[in-house]
DNA sequence: TCGTTACTGCAAGTGGATTGCACTTACCAT
DNA sequence: ATGGTAAGTGCAATCCACTTGCAGTAACGA
């Protein structure tokens, strides 16, 4: 089942803008904010407005087709493809905003620790970090 | 050297509201919002405007008094006093919005690890659990 | 190809946070 | 103790990310 059925067996529609969102998702190297995309979008003459990119990111979020993270300090969102991509997090560049994909992940032993502690029951976990790139530094 | 010798060690002053504004941080058992904030001090029928609440915030995060945090999927940014209190991360109630401490932080080795592998310089990192708390289970 | 209804664009609205500016006040030098 | 100056404050306006209302458009199953 691919991107286009998924969306199709949900009772949405593949329209021509929802196709070029995913388009410029799956091209970006890295997570975008919805004016990146916007910007983006324009780029390649897409007629679209801002806000049916934003809609268009709700309900591909709803439909797990791409992931919403909001790194700390940048007061917007961002969205990267899901798409067979294993859980992983990020690092910012303090100085340029560069990006970067962390493959690690160390959280998963502890969130029986945490629920101990706390009696909560863990559901997800944000995780980031920041510093200095290797051009910035 | 106490709160009030380093804010007038930097230039700054010891002014009414920003008393104001300290003392309610420091009662308070988690960190707050500069509206949450603000509708405190109006309980406690302080004259002051929420944009010197922001301003206040603002200066006490740079002379280090407070930390500012980001909690995931809130919109908002969070004040608590720093005063002594080790470095910690947050778990948050995804029903009600309990926010309570967290006393570990696993994350300190992983530091060199990180650097290895992006060629980062690792400054922070940001790491928050989100669940649901013993009343809301 | 037609009808339903998801989707879109435009405009207006929200809410958190910031800025400009004139007035006020903390506090140090005298 | 007091007067000058620069930090701080309040108010209004503004910014910016994001959301909502609504009338018109288009995807797609029947």
């Amino acid at each position: 089942m691919d991107v286009n059925d998924e969306i199709r067996a949900s009772g949405k529609r593949m329209t021509r803008t929802r196709r070029a969102v995913l388009s410029v998702l799956e091209q970006s190297q890295y997570p975008l904010s919805p004016t990146e995309l916007y910007a983006q979008l324009k780029k390649h003459k897409v007629a679209i407005d801002l806000v049916t990119v934003y809609r268009n990111l709700v309900t591909l979020k709803e439909l797990g087709l791409v992931t919403q993270l909001e790194l700390h300090q940048e007061g917007q969102v961002r969205y990267e493809m899901r798409e067979g991509r294993q859980h992983h997090h990020h690092i910012r560049c303090k100085s340029c905003g560069r990006i970067v994909d962390l493959l690690l992940c160390p959280l998963k032993k502890l969130t029986a620790v945490i629920e101990k502690e706390t009696r909560f029951v863990v559901g997800d976990h944000s995780l980031e970090f920041s510093g200095w790139c290797p051009r910035c530094q």
